[in-house]
DNA sequence: AACGTTAAAGTTAGCGGTAAAGTAACCCGT
DNA sequence: ACGGGTTACTTTACCGCTAACTTTAACGTT
């Protein structure tokens, strides 16, 4: 009979441990790891070549272990509302850049918009006891209770774009009041003055400022805003969709809109589509918020640019900052500029009503 | 002078763990662990005790000292090339959604097709000692190496849609040969003889299968392909726009194409857009795949429909059974059904040309 | 020769949890 | 009264790793 005992540690796929390398050299478990990890406790010599068993053996720490008795994670958790979306995607691009720099790992949840999910997600980071937490909420998350929760355990969070109305917390975003200030005054500049927004919903800090920044426009301007004229809703395309046929609906309509986010104008020209309804010719229109199809609808849309990437990078290095420093460090409030893209919409300039008033 | 000593313990913000719950209580730690997973060797009322208990103090289990201790992870790694991207965010729900049912957690990595970060994201996920993973190949990965490591060391892999010439190996992908078929059989159907193809990389399987569906419809329909009207490139936008500019400089136009993927056809639009060639009127077309806003192009296109939800779906469960039945679960390789949807290209029966043969 | 230094290891303890084995008290039948 | 079976815990050991000591031997000083 052949000998058939064990070969090998290896055979059944068990992961390789500090110890079987250790055994394998005859020295400690604490030399091996040591080595592992560039101490200069150990000379060249051994470290060298416990590096080289190592990798012949294809040894892959444990991650989990090492941050158990470390305690540290050295890893972030992220929590979006969505994913297959042009923002979010970006935003996502900036922390995974930033995070490889930092030498951090990123754990990426989506919500899907969904605030149990988001709930369940937190916990679910929290259990995993990831050093700083990466948040933009759903459109619907009202309850902030966990958030105090994780502020009491100690972790770091940073709210990104979607933010709640809570102190204590690091938070960036774009410049909402500002950019939707500048598209609305853009079109005022250009003639119009029957201008409606298509809002969004006003417990959310970016269905707020951006309706505010309108509305101040709008005011500082003396041009009045008709209440039919403003319509709530999410950030999605059907509220778009919908938004816009309620305006429809409403009976006059309005010469230019305001759109609250790239969706939602994304979902008036669906609907504009179905009236037959054109844009810019019937009814012009401007968005905050791009993507990267608004080239190719027709018109390309103008569109007040967020620094998407620039906010998930801010984001990130905000949340390392405060784990560094923690307790020393005070929360930070970051607001990222956004700036006007003219297209084809909301470029030409309009003859101004003869009748100043009425109407 | 007051008291200011420590309060309580949970004063530095420092997780709340078994053994902080049983001193409170004066039982053992692990009587504690017992009550919380609802083991049945305490009883109720010590059980019902220990949860207010650790309610109250925020308890949150430590997933990876768990997982350390019980020797499985509970979790799925994910690795894929985009999520910007209606395919993968769509395969991506389907994944949690069944991850959900079955109480694993996901740990969700993007590549940006790139294989230097997908190979980094699988050594973590590796060292995460995750239970098993689910992965869409980049357009450029070619080494396999890592793949056979994970065979090794026994941890379940499933590839999705684009998955690498390797035995042992769970796949999930969707009939592209026999979709691919359909589409250019029914472009030929309708009545088109010159049909070129913006082809995928024929390094992938999916660039593979679709060309070679392509290619077997024409032949048995004995149309003649032209060697200038296969175009390979990448499944991106960039290379639909390039490749259909490579089409069109190459002398003579096809009546139609049938692109590989949904960007690339997008990216034709584009290039379309750009000459002054209309679709459908100067030039048909027909895509592998579809988008959300396929809807909004003009027109919009009629395409291969891929089961994109039921992809992640499967994906998940073939895993999960793989896991469950370690070693006596044979890998399993699964087509899923494709189906073609018209929209507003190639509908229309164009006439025949009138001589049969010749160019 | 006695002492302090230093380089290069090794030893111990513990991170937060679980599995498995042990124990003490009680109930039961004969 | 005794062995056997439950019930409701406790004790011990260990998962893979690291931090913080401790040890050992070689070397240089005075």
């Amino acid at each position: 009979m052949k000998d058939n005992s064990m070969k090998h540690s290896s055979s059944k796929g068990i992961a390789v441990t500090l110890k079987d390398i250790a055994e394998r050299l005859k020295v400690s478990k604490v030399t091996v790891s040591k080595a592992l990890r560039g101490h200069l406790d150990i000379s060249a010599e051994t470290a060298k070549k416990i590096n080289k068993v190592a990798r012949e053996m294809g040894y892959s720490p444990n991650f989990w272990a090492r941050n158990l008795s470390s305690n540290r994670s050295n890893a972030v958790g992220v929590v979006l509302p969505k994913i297959a979306h042009h923002f979010f995607g970006s935003v996502t691009e900036g922390i995974y850049e930033a995070a490889f720099e930092h030498n951090y790992e990123v754990i990426l949840m989506i919500s899907q918009e969904n605030p149990e999910r988001e709930l369940k997600h937190v916990n679910t980071l929290l259990s995993m006891r990831v050093d700083g937490l990466l948040i933009s909420l759903t459109q619907q998350t009202r309850d902030y209770e966990v958030f105090k929760t994780l502020q009491n355990r100690g972790v770091i969070v940073t709210f990104m774009d979607r933010v709640p109305k809570l102190d204590g917390f690091n938070m960036v975003v774009a410049d909402d009041h500002k950019g939707a200030h500048a598209a609305t005054s853009h079109a005022i500049s250009i003639g119009y003055r029957k201008i409606a927004h298509l809002a969004g919903f006003q417990h959310t800090n970016i269905g707020r400022e951006r309706y505010q920044g309108y509305r101040d426009a709008m005011d500082e301007n003396h041009v009045k805003i008709r209440k039919n004229w403003v319509v709530y809703g999410g950030f999605g395309e059907d509220d778009g969709y919908k938004g816009f046929m309620k305006l429809y609906e409403s009976g006059e309509m309005p010469e230019c809109v305001f759109a609250v986010a790239f969706p939602v104008a994304f979902g008036m020209y669906k609907a504009a589509g179905e009236l037959r309804i054109r844009i810019p010719e019937d009814i012009d229109i401007l968005c905050f918020g791009n993507s990267g199809i608004n080239q190719f609808l027709s018109p390309p849309m103008s569109y007040v640019d967020q620094p998407t990437h620039e906010l998930g990078r801010k984001a990130f290095e905000l949340t390392v900052e405060s784990i560094r420093q923690k307790g020393r460090f005070p929360p930070q409030f970051v607001k990222l500029p956004t700036h006007l893209v003219l297209c084809k919409t909301c470029t030409k300039k309009v003859a101004v009503p003869k009748k100043a008033k009425g109407s």
